[in-house]
DNA sequence: AAATTAAATGAAGATGATTTTCATTATCAA
DNA sequence: TTGATAATGAAAATCATCTTCATTTAATTT
């Protein structure tokens, strides 16, 4: 906790900008969240703690601790962007619930390493990638 | 080219939708362009053939040939969806080049089959995914 | 402890892709 | 040909995202 807003401050320090109380707020907020949140999800997570704060603000912070690296952002295909927490989260891709919404992480080395055949056989250097699969996750298959 | 627009006939007897003109000209229009168009682009061609045909139009009939099965949406995270060819193309997914846009379509039955055993091993029904890597294609690396 | 400088805030509005509304026109079965 | 109903096109609505701007606040300098 105390790592990742180090990181945060570090970030601000860098790029002379402040250490603000809605800053530092809404950091701590975020980084209490394990969840795939949307920017209104936050929003109202917010205003419970704290109405002063107005949704410009969380909207500009929340692109900043992606900017800091603590955070990055996943789209679903829902027609809004999600945050996720990305510090001590190793990279990982999801298994989308289609029914309940429930979000699935995973891992695969293995179909990594194929990726990066797939692309090297094309001359292509890979940056990041996305990988989601949709279904119906246990529950709702019942 | 004929057995498409079969499928898109049957499709509108099926639902009790009519084969009209705007249908038929953007249709056949549709299934000359061999490229990943956004609603826009798609337009830009439509006018320069015929500029009685409204962008309202243009919108719902290339949601209707989705519908048919003849072409799907593709999202690359543009902040706009382009639609793709389905019909007689095979599944696939993409390198998408960040510095000139180029999109390379990729299929990977490995990787496929590994999609499968992860979401299995998660007691997760695929029903499709989406898979995309970002990066720099040949051309631009150089 | 002021004063100074520049960034941050929040309310409101702009933007832009997508989707809908509605009056008019076209399709198609009887 | 007619009647019922779907389709069209212009315009407006929607909605997430992003920006503007007057005011406040943080950080630095006297
Ligand atoms: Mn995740
Ligand atoms: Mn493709
Ligand atoms: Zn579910
Ligand atoms: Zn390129």
């Amino acid at each position: 906790m105390r790592e990742a807003e180090k990181v945060f401050i570090g970030y601000l320090a860098e790029h002379n900008l402040r250490w603000t109380n809605q800053r530092k707020e809404l950091l701590h907020l975020f980084l209490k969240m394990e969840k795939h949140l949307t920017i209104d999800d936050f929003y109202q997570i917010v205003q419970r703690k704290n109405d002063r704060i107005g949704y410009a603000t969380v909207y500009r912070t929340l692109k900043l601790i992606c900017k800091s690296g603590l955070a990055r952002e996943v789209d679903f295909g829902e027609g809004k962007v999600r945050f996720e927490h990305k510090y001590a989260h190793e990279h990982h891709d999801h298994l989308v619930c289609t029914q309940c919404g429930k979000l699935i992480e995973i891992k695969s080395p293995e179909i990594e390493r194929l990726q990066n055949k797939l692309a090297e056989e094309h001359c292509f250097e890979p940056t990041w990638h996305k990988m989601q699969i949709f279904g119906n996750c246990g529950e709702c298959r019942k």
